[in-house]
DNA sequence: GTCTATAGAATGATAGAC
DNA sequence: GTCTATCATTCTATAGAC
């Protein structure tokens, strides 16, 4: 099994490494603006954080952000919509991959590793919904969808090539995606585990649960 | 398997019967107050609900709250704290049984069961953590503890008697009560299964990740 | 124990100078 | 594009009548 872990891992860091979540952000101010909106609304929520704590971490004034984004829900929405976009576009990566055993491995490698290295980020995309408008948030539900609907494909061709055994593949799609989510809660950098290696480790009790011979 | 399926649901309900989250609150009054707060606690987060949610969903005034609670962060403790104690207590009376493997399918069954049908507690509990003062977050801290060292500790049991395979106690640890505490996050009553139905999955996708024999 | 009224602070967002 | 100043509102919590 070390030869398919080491697989796992490069193809994993292949797909890590390619995704950017600054790339729709070009300019240091509004880095600095949805860096700090990042880290506020990852520690406090969405409405436990203030235009003051956004301005402070920032340097700026609280009317220096409206300069840069409409509102606060808009600030949260572009930021939710690119931290979806980027989980969506890890599993395609990680699903094109042939063989169903190896695609699954590599998906939850990349997606565990993902919510444990960018807790932040996660925290936000995962647990801030509530706090969209109806017409944001079903944007971000589609993403939510999409990336749903990409498991349960890689599921549904893994069992019908013989690859996993799974009771119900909807319910199994629902367990492969809350075991990396829920990293996004208790993660803390500097415990027991590496985000390299808890994506190991999840990668494979995810194998086991859909059956996949070891 | 069907007789121990039928088996795991028994004990489950019997334990989950057991408890009663309004123990602590006997008025009327007290139950309309913690009632409208969990609603909204569990709907808008801690803080995106407002006093005026609470004393609107309880038929009072907001100075009336007062009367019962000390603060609206006083509510959320005294919630949180009781909704840890019941999840402690629903772990602990499924580990009691003797048989590890008996005791983890009633367990994850009674877990995943609970997050589902009291979803609106279990929410407050494992979201709005961050919302508590230093001194209250390190009481439910404690209980979470506790909860957490049930689980490995059933684990440890089941590998030294050959019950379960695993390559990390602690990581298993962390994926099973995963599995269900994010049940809270995106279960909807009326979808593809009903609490029971998905806590039969979960304890058995869960045996599946501990490596017990089908 | 409940109410109306309100204090006192903080909030999201805007106006207008530079 | 950034600032200081401020508006209008909302918030938690309290005062005092009944």
């Amino acid at each position: 099994m070390g030869r398919v872990t080491a697989e796992s891992t490069r193809a994993g860091e292949r797909i890590l490494a390619g995704l950017d979540l600054w790339a729709e952000w070009p300019t240091a101010t509004q880095r600095a603006i949805v860096g700090a909106a990042l880290e506020s609304f990852a520690e406090r929520g969405f409405h436990g954080t203030s235009l003051k704590h956004i301005a402070q971490g920032s340097g700026l004034s609280t009317a220096a952000l409206y300069v840069h984004f409409a509102s606060k829900e808009e600030l949260l929405f572009a930021l939710s919509r690119r931290g979806h976009t980027i989980a969506l576009e890890l599993v395609r990566a990680a699903a094109v991959e042939p063989d169903p055993a190896a695609a699954m491995r590599v998906l939850v490698y990349s997606f565990t590793r993902w919510h444990a290295e960018q807790r932040t980020t996660a925290r936000v995309v995962q647990y801030e919904q509530g706090a969209l408008t109806a017409a944001h948030a079903e944007v971000v539900a589609e993403l939510r969808r999409d990336t749903e609907r990409v498991v349960r494909g890689l599921i549904d061709r893994g069992v019908a090539a013989g690859a996993f055994t799974v009771p119900d593949v909807r319910g199994a799609t629902a367990a492969v995606l809350s075991l990396g989510i829920d990293v996004a809660r208790w993660f803390v950098p500097g415990g027991p585990w590496t985000p390299d290696a808890l994506g190991l480790l999840y990668a494979g009790l995810a194998g086991r649960m859909l059956g996949m011979p070891a």
